[in-house]
DNA sequence: ATAAACTTTCAATAATTACTGAAAGTTTAA
DNA sequence: TTAAACTTTCAGTAATTATTGAAAGTTTAT
């Protein structure tokens, strides 16, 4: 495999995950672009690159921008925006559970907790259904607590201890 | 709020809550009204509550099966076929994370070990494409290994040990 | 063996989601 | 102030994904 078919393999796999961490496949496909990339990189090259149009990649970029992942770098002498992407995984990592977590686990976990508190009338499928619930709010308020303290610890604690605390 | 409004509640938000673990809104419904149900439903039941299709029901039940989340009960003297759904969230979270690994994560690193492993030619880009995609392949495995055997633990280390650890 | 009771399959269709391209908007240089 | 160079927006369209419903298939009881 060289070069261009394992840039190409990259960034279609990647692109094909997006939904494993909540984004479109364009968007995914363009982070990895620029995440590989070793220089900032224009609408132009990335319309070109990707064979996306102009409105897509303006979207998409501006999609990565608001989640933080992909930031405008201005070039001096140069017209054009160019882009670039968070290029440390576990800087990425932590961007991406904290807004996850922000944007979809928080109000699910709300309504756990107001489905979980409703007032037990006594019958048998109103209890099983507060019993539930209520399973299912902890366990998700558990894991979404986990998953931002894990992303949070520094790099070393992350790739060392914590793989080693699990073996 | 009676009982009722929490059920159509919860039934809505964890169906369209799928996403986030990778299945499909008719499929996420099904499991939370067999989760919060007291007894086994039929495919007529389920068509009823949620206002699908026999079809639907159906594929969406095999599904579930499929997953290793939903089981057919049969019940004496009754024609029907009757499904439950595993009832204890830690079993479930068991599973889902057990699946979704198998299913999208574990070919995504297999990819990432490729990519990372073409050979080096000297360039910068290629360079830059292997130390990151390397890191990528790190993170990524690291995770996958690391929410699997935080699932796999039992019950009280989950939930008492596991979150005072991380405090 | 037959037929009633039930489940599965799948082609057609609907609903949702993503993408395009051109017009409108913005910024910069002269 | 003008116009060239660039970016954003968004209505229309394309692609994808989910759903229906009826025909085919299966099982069970007699």
């Amino acid at each position: 495999m060289n070069y261009q078919e394992a840039k190409e393999k990259f960034i279609s796999t990647w692109g094909s995950l997006g939904s494993l961490w909540g984004i479109n496949k364009a968007m995914a496909q363009i982070q990895a672009l620029l995440f590989i990339s070793t220089k900032p990189l224009s609408m132009e090259d990335i319309m070109e690159e990707l064979k996306i149009s102009r409105g897509n990649t303006s979207m998409n970029l501006r999609q990565l921008m608001d989640w933080g992942i992909v930031t405008k770098e201005i070039i001096p002498g140069e017209r054009k925006e160019f882009f670039s992407t968070e290029k440390d995984v576990q800087e990425l990592a932590r961007v991406v559970a904290k807004e996850r977590s922000r944007r979809e686990i928080k109000p699910v976990i709300k309504v756990l907790k107001e489905v979980s508190s409703i007032k037990d009338d006594g019958s048998k499928q109103t209890k099983e259904l507060i019993k539930q619930t209520k399973a299912l709010h902890e366990l998700t308020d558990t894991m979404d607590v986990m998953i931002n303290k894990v992303v949070n610890q520094n790099q070393n604690w992350l790739t060392k201890s914590l793989l080693k605390l699990f073996k």
